[in-house]
RNA sequence: GCGGAUGUGGCGAAAUUGGUAGACGCACUAGACUUAGGAUCUAGCGCCGCGAGGCAUGGGGGUUCGAGUCCCUCCAUCCGCACCA
């Protein structure tokens, strides 16, 4: 018997696609527009795993399943081909970045489209082609000449900013500068010595580089920064109008970090500066017995008495010394030094020590806090630490606590706050302490945010050319749009410099221009823009990537936002949504794109890892036992590549050939077989657990994959891969083959399908598209296997069931359905039929044998169906729905009726 | 520490609004057709019990005629964030 042969089946598809541009975006059209994207991939030269394809499995079924459904589709892919693997690849072999990036784009393009996807390739992008970052340029000069209205909320052109009378030329330039959106700061930043960049605090994880995990330092420099804090509100507000997950909404707001409380002045005894502290909880200060100032805090120096400035210069050097990662050690004690001087505490009118210490940080709030050691634990441990006195301001019962072993962080009763406020509830005196400090001019309600302004530059050479020059006396100039793309020039080496400049400066003559408004010599900026950049507006060029006037064509823009599906990894949780959201939202303001928000719809597709197989080896031997046998010896298990193995099934002989070490290994045998034992990691090439797409599709093609996948488990899952269950889908994709073949020949007969024929195929349809539409991509797969196994024991092979069936599984299978389809006498693609509808009247409920329980103990059987079934009670069935007759005795007191289940009877 | 997610057979999992728990698939067992089968088909397959029946969705408690699903509580695993004032 013939079988499916999907080698040649997908092969042949994958060609007709290619040259009919099967799936080519309609520009114009009537029809409702549907725009689903994926997280377009960095391409890494390992090409893609299994793993990788999960989320763009699930789009393209999307997709195809849309197009079906009338929308007019746009489903692109691209590249974020700037990125630190080539670069770092290119510093150690000298090769061009650009080489290496096109060789990984070709080998990703030939395994993406041996998926059979359903990509318009004539939308595709890559992120370092002159022709897209011209834009990402642009967008940048954007950013550069706006600046942030604070009564609209919205950026504006730098040119309709409202400028003091009576500057200088420099004080208006410097005016000016400091209000644009992109602008330059000497800041203290997260300086990599490994990876010779800055990098931003996004790309920091616990002290240490998110990429490569080098340790990162704090280190003053001129640098291009982001005012993403200006949109702190919007960013947050606007969260509630997406359809994101709770995750990832949290996370964005934990980052955003907005905490209401007040700013409070502690003026120094001599009264010529005042300490500023941010608090969440106004309402202890009568309880904040001391201030601490970070070490870097800019008044340490003035506040420090002359018997202290030894220690304090101590302190300060040590901890200018430590990275981020050891000041942030938690289990260490706190440590700090005092400084000698006093500060008044604006409420209580009383002198309290200023100290400085580590644990406060110099970037979050204002660098200094008042410290309430009896309601903060950190404070507590401090002052414990330092015998400073400990006051218990709030109490759950309204009594003090004689000996207090904790901070009690809680809300509760004020006391010890003098006689206007005893006895309040401290959430209320949050609100009067904040106004009668208003009122004494000693603080005011203030809302503080985690967030940082993004750190904008990096000092590499694969990545875009920030498009600046530097004149002779100092101003920074955009160059001209015209100018653009400003590409990226030839170095001879792509390492950083030890002094932190970038590896364009090396290019003399390139970084050597004029000013094109005096004609004077001037310097290009030579740092570079980080690898989020291109990727923070990628979904909005794909509609026109070609475009060479503009970013898109507003219609366009207009007609294709926003994102409606957007899956990707939950990596880019808060870096990548949170700047694209971020340029989308300035953009918006000023009046490039049509939305608020980029994405409507967000989805996290689940991690799969990797499945690791072992082999057992007794200590000091050759010999290998099988899993079952391993406790009778002391052995060493040891990673086996997993493509070796089937179904835990070592192939012995593949085995001894595999390494010169294992060619005269001996085996204890169970059954006469080897199995392996099994544990799941994180798929790695070092733990030979690596699953390529490609070995999969040579061996089961690419429709048995992509159902497999998706057959794996729910979609935002993480779960480990597992070759062992694909045999069931291949099989269903044979069966469903047969069911239109008669041995060899194609049999498809022209009958009425019988009315249990219709209610499998309409029950098919109906619960495939409830299915996708809430993307239970798993469990349309089972229900697809359902309706086969179904249809196989009726022998059924009629057309008038196959051809919607067909239609229904060609977003999973696209090779097989377009295959049958031909097979079918369609000349179009299946691409081009329209999704099946059903029929309710098919799916109605056959004669069924209800329980039936009387006063929730009694319990019969009853069989409802068109008969209606004589008992003491008399019940009928209309449709679903159930309806209860009675023709004696009383009617009962509670009747609940499920429909389809059970009947439930209070008499 | 804070926040989020998850917990169902030997395994991956289903159960969409509370309604016959374990669909579907893997593995396994038995049988059929076969020279053979890693092909195909049929049947079985949560646990205890010969059986009728009983027990089962991480543990305990609650609401309900009815709970995997809702509420309380505890436990375990995974993932974020973390001296954020």
């Amino acid at each position: 018997m013939a079988e499916y042969n999907f080698s040649d089946v997908e092969q042949k598809w994958q060609a007709y696609w290619k040259e009919n541009k099967t799936f080519k975006t309609k520009e114009v059209s009537d029809k409702p527009k549907y725009y689903v994207l994926d997280m377009f991939p960095y391409p890494s030269g390992a090409g893609l795993h299994v793993g990788h394809p999960l989320g763009y499995i699930a789009t393209d079924i999307v997709a195809r399943y849309k197009r079906l459904k009338g929308f007019n589709v746009l489903h692109p892919m691209g590249f974020d081909s700037f990125g630190l693997p080539a670069e770092q690849y290119a510093i150690k072999t000298g090769q061009h970045p650009a080489v290496t990036t096109d060789a990984n784009i070709k080998r990703f393009k030939e395994q993406l489209n041996i998926l059979g996807f359903s990509y318009d390739w004539d939308k595709e992008l890559r992120t370092s082609d002159p022709s897209y970052y011209k834009w990402t340029q642009w967008i940048f000069l954007k950013l550069f000449n706006s600046y942030f209205d604070l009564t609209e909320k919205k950026a504006r052109p730098i040119s309709e900013l409202p400028i003091p009378e009576g500057l200088s030329k420099e004080e208006k330039r410097a005016f000016i500068d400091d209000h644009r959106l992109a602008y330059q700061d000497e800041i203290a930043v997260n300086w990599c010595p490994a990876l010779g960049t800055v990098l931003a605090n996004e790309e920091v994880i616990g002290g240490v580089s998110e990429r490569g995990g080098f340790p990162v330092i704090r280190k003053p420099m001129k640098q291009w920064m982001m005012r993403i804090t200006s949109y702190c509100d919007r960013l947050l507000d606007e969260l509630e109008d997406v359809d994101w997950p709770e995750s990832i909404r949290l996370s964005q707001k934990n980052w955003i970090g907005k905490s209401l409380g007040a700013e409070i002045a502690f003026k120094t005894v001599d009264g010529v500066n005042e300490v500023r502290v941010f608090s969440t909880r106004p309402d202890t200060i009568f309880g904040a017995t001391y201030v601490v100032l970070s070490p870097e805090h800019p008044l340490v120096d003035a506040i420090t008495t002359p018997d202290q400035k030894e220690a304090i210069d101590i302190y300060k050097e040590e901890a200018s010394k430590k990275s981020d990662l050891e000041r942030q050690e938690l289990d260490k004690s706190k440590t700090g030094v005092f400084t000698g001087g006093h500060v008044i505490n604006p409420m209580t009118g009383q002198q309290v020590p200023a100290w400085i210490s580590d644990y406060v940080l110099i970037s979050y709030g204002t660098g200094a806090i008042m410290a309430v050691p009896a309601h903060d634990e950190r404070d507590f441990e401090f002052a414990t630490k330092f015998g400073l006195p400990i006051k218990q301001v709030v109490s759950a019962d309204g009594r003090e606590i004689s000996e207090l072993t904790e901070a009690l962080s809680g809300h509760g009763l004020i006391i010890n706050s003098g006689d206007r406020y005893n006895g309040l509830d401290s959430k209320e005196f949050i609100k009067i302490a904040i106004e009668q400090m208003e009122a004494d001019g000693t603080g005011k309600g203030a809302v503080n945010y985690k967030l940082r302004d993004w750190v904008f530059t990096r000092q590499r050479y694969w990545g875009e050319p920030i498009p600046v020059i530097h004149t002779e006396d100092g101003e920074v100039k955009g160059i001209p749009e015209s100018e653009l793309p400003l590409v990226l020039p030839e170095v001879e080496s792509y390492l950083p410099a030890e002094d932190g400049s970038s590896p364009l400066a090396r290019n003399e003559e390139w970084v050597k221009t004029t000013d094109p408004d005096t004609g004077r010599p001037a310097m290009r900026e030579t740092n570079t823009m980080p690898q989020w950049a291109g990727s923070c507006w990628y979904y909005l060029r794909y509609l026109q990537p070609d475009n060479e006037m503009a970013l898109g064509d507003p219609e366009s823009i207009k007609y294709w936002s926003p994102v409606d599906l957007y899956v990707g990894g939950a990596e880019h949780a808060v870096l990548h949504l949170l700047y694209a959201r971020f340029w989308h939202k300035v953009l918006f303001d000023l009046g490039y794109v049509s939305h608020r928000e980029p994405f409507q719809k967000l989805v996290n597709q689940g991690m799969i890892q990797g499945r690791s197989n072992f082999v057992y080896r007794i200590k000091d031997t050759n010999t290998f036992v099988s899993f079952g046998l391993k406790d009778k010896y002391e052995v060493t298990p040891i990673h086996v590549d997993v493509n070796l193995v089937d179904k835990d099934v070592l192939d012995v002989d593949a085995f001894k050939n595999s390494s010169h070490e294992y060619k005269t290994a001996t085996f204890e045998l169970e059954d006469g077989k080897y199995v392996c034992g099994a544990e799941v990691e994180k798929m790695s090439k070092s733990k030979l657990n690596v699953v390529s797409p490609d070995d999969i599709i040579t061996k089961y093609g690419a429709d048995t994959l992509r159902m497999y996948e998706m057959f794996l488990g729910p979609l935002e899952q993480n779960k480990p891969w597992n070759t062992n269950g694909i045999d069931g889908v291949f099989k269903f994709i044979r069966k469903f083959w047969r069911l239109f073949h008669d041995g060899e020949t194609f049999a498809v007969s022209d009958e009425k399908p019988s009315a249990e024929e219709m209610k499998i195929l309409h029950k098919a349809i109906k619960k495939t598209q409830d299915d996708i539409e809430r993307l239970s991509l798993n469990t349309s797969v089972s229900g697809f296997m359902i309706t086969v196994n179904e249809l196989s024991s009726l022998k059924c092979n009629k057309r008038a069931v196959l051809e919607p069936l067909t239609i229904l599984i060609s977003p999973f299978a696209p090779h097989l359905a377009e295959e049958l389809w031909s097979r079918l006498d369609h000349d179009e693609s299946i691409s081009e039929a329209t999704m099946p509808t059903y029929d309710e009247q098919f799916l109605k409920e056959d004669a069924f044998e209800y329980p039936v329980m009387i006063n929730g103990k009694l319990r019969t059987k009853m069989t409802f169906g068109a008969d209606v079934p004589a008992n003491e009670i008399q019940v009928a069935v209309l449709t679903s729905e159930i309806v209860l007759k009675w023709t004696e005795g009383k009617a009962p007191k509670k009747v609940i009726i499920v429909p389809k289940k059970i009947v439930n009877i209070v008499v």
